[in-house]
DNA sequence: ACCATGACGTTTC
DNA sequence: CGAAACGCCATGG
């Protein structure tokens, strides 16, 4: 991935790691805070590439703006971004985070403010 | 160098 | 309100 350093790719994966227990965001989120408009799509992909790091990335902890563990089928198995939210209090149905705006995390919100 | 694809998001029909 | 198309940036073939 010629992967150097100064990649998006790390930056989503700080964003990521740096994301709460029980707490979840959303791609558009982190690229937004990436300053990317709708760069929604490279986040989703660094996702992708964030199983090649050596550092686990919480990857369940991101899902799409609905909500919707969109990802689930790229985890090593497609049932365990869901086993992996509700081990953290999240209750998904029918692979929909219930109260995603009341555990929603936004990055750009939390990580300006507190950094 | 060009075309096709992708864990999204927003706008229009 | 529901579905479809387009837009975005980057990577792979």
């Amino acid at each position: 991935m010629t992967i150097n350093d100064t990649t998006y790719f790390e930056k989503v994966y700080a964003i990521v790691r740096q994301i709460p227990y029980g707490r979840v965001t959303s791609y558009g989120s982190i690229a937004a805070c990436l300053g990317m408009r709708s760069g929604a799509r490279m986040v989703g992909w660094a996702m992708n590439n964030a199983h090649h790091q050596k550092e686990y990335v919480p990857a369940h902890r991101v899902v799409n703006r609905n909500g919707v563990l969109t990802g689930k089928h790229h985890f090593d198995t497609p049932g365990l971004m869901k086993q992996l939210l509700e081990n953290e209090g999240l209750v998904i149905i029918n692979d929909q985070i219930q109260n995603f705006n009341d555990h929603f995390w936004d990055p750009l919100t939390e990580l300006t403010n507190k950094a």
